[in-house]
DNA sequence: CTCACTCATAACCAATGGGTTATCGTTTCT
DNA sequence: AGAAACGATAACCCATTGGTTATGAGTGAG
């Protein structure tokens, strides 16, 4: 199911978790390599993945005992479109980012 | 001050205040008018339009008893920052794969 | 086989936050 | 002047949530 514009701004209010979806948007990491740059605990990282996840923000990976994380960027789409709508004025200039994120959808 | 992108996500996680800056980014309108359709009451939209108004995204005009609001769409600059930024890492992964293959070329 | 590592889950706690009712200062209307 | 409308603030309540520690399940290494 795709998630909404409203799961999109409460999963990433918060910004730890921001942060662990900017750092899964450069490069996929596992868990434990998260949790080092965090700040918070083990479990607390892996609380905020399962929101992501829900969100379909982020994607997980299990090998071996690791579990590696990566950043779904098109699943920024009902947020770009969200925003989109409330500036009209900059439609255009969304349009191109839009499609670029739609095609590259997973 | 400029309101940051953590200002923005938070300001509009919620989903009444959420509706409460659609609304206004349609037409201005006075508390009372936003209180009619905001499903909760009077006070409740005050705080809300409190937040919007501390994250930039809305403005204030009072006139005679009435305090009447407008959405701020050019404070949500840093929010399309922000998700530009996102599609930007994922371009340069992008690059990083063109570059790779591109190597394995010859 | 045993020990260490990785991660998810459970149980719990404190802070935050969105909601309420009550109230007060202004402003408009009669 | 008195009453009613408007909106902000205060005081309070309860659900949510982000954090913790403890633990268990699964996997890799010695």
């Amino acid at each position: 199911m795709q998630a909404t514009a409203d799961d999109l701004f409460r999963a990433l209010a918060d910004p730890t978790r921001r942060a662990i979806f900017e750092r899964l948007a450069l490069e996929e990491l596992p868990v434990h390599a998260l949790t080092e740059r965090a700040g918070v605990s083990q479990p607390a990282v892996s609380k905020h993945l399962r929101v992501l996840k829900q969100a379909g923000l982020v994607r997980d990976r299990r090998a071996g005992r690791q579990t590696h994380y990566s950043a779904q960027l098109g699943a920024l789409a009902p947020l770009i479109d969200w925003t989109s709508q409330m500036a009209g004025f900059w439609q255009s200039r969304f349009d191109h980012l839009e499609d670029l994120l739609k095609r590259m959808d997973q």
